[in-house]
DNA sequence: TTCAACCTTAGAATGATTCTAACTACTATT
DNA sequence: AATAGTAGTTAGAATCATTCTAAGGTTGAA
């Protein structure tokens, strides 16, 4: 997971759709191969402007990432900073790092956290599916 | 912090505006009691509906949420499952728990919690400003 | 009083997302 | 291969939270 290609992450998300009885039309797979080579934190705006070139509408842009976030392998992450919702396709417990000022996302793996924010939660008596954990501050750049 | 009267809440986010030069006005005071009597995590559609009633209008509800959350006194809480953005009065360390069922949302109070985002902030080589953590889950009702 | 800066307001504008309704492409069955 | 039914796609319209605009009101200092 922590490293991955984007042909391999298109393959996935594909993958995860069939799976779950989704046909791969050349419209999904050409979304998907845009999710994957975006490469950070695409907005749904961004991969319409890219498949848009392939004659693909923004309503089967927006159906497909509605579709791939139900399905869990891609994750909405509204932010303060910015009007768009973007999107992670990287679903392993980390945190998302934005930088105040130059606007930067950053993923920062920390498996202790998941556990940590399980116990959280269970002490309100609560079950743990998924969090959103993202920490605003300045980014090594732009700290000085 | 922990137990906090309304009145006590709404003289805290006027004396905040005061102190940095704005104006106690009636609608700003207005929109202040709304806020802290709210109880829960207001959104800025709930503040309008509720101060309309006094003939304040919504762009003095939306300048003066936004004049509170600069001064960092409440904080946005943009999540996967409301469309309206929801504020936060209470702005020490603590994670927001969403239930993904009846969607009530339950302040869980960490304070271990800021250190490791911090932690995990300086590995990456960058400065720790705010956080903003949501976990979503089934509360202890919908559990069964 | 006068002036300038600050505040408020209704209503218009913006802009991301969702909806609609028509059209097309598959799949299974005969 | 014809048919029928379901799933998928689409352009454009609609929605709706939020922001902007332009005009008028309030305050306090000189």
């Amino acid at each position: 997971m922590a490293i991955m290609q984007p042909e391999e992450r298109a393959r996935r998300l594909l993958r995860e759709l069939e799976h779950h009885g989704y046909r791969p039309t050349p419209q999904r797979e050409a979304v998907c191969w845009a999710l994957a080579r975006h490469g950070g934190h695409p907005t749904a705006a961004e991969i319409v402007e890219v498949v848009k070139q392939h004659g693909i509408g923004q309503a089967t842009v927006y159906n497909t990432i509605t579709t791939l976030e139900k399905l869990g392998v891609i994750q909405s992450m509204p932010l303060n900073t910015d009007e768009h919702t973007r999107y992670d396709l990287d679903t392993t417990p980390h945190m998302n790092f934005v930088c105040s000022q130059c606007g930067a996302i950053i993923d920062c793996h920390a498996p202790q956290l998941d556990l940590m924010l399980a116990q959280i939660a269970s002490t309100a008596g609560a079950t743990f599916e998924a969090a959103n954990v993202v920490v605003y501050g300045r980014c090594e750049r732009c700290k000085n």
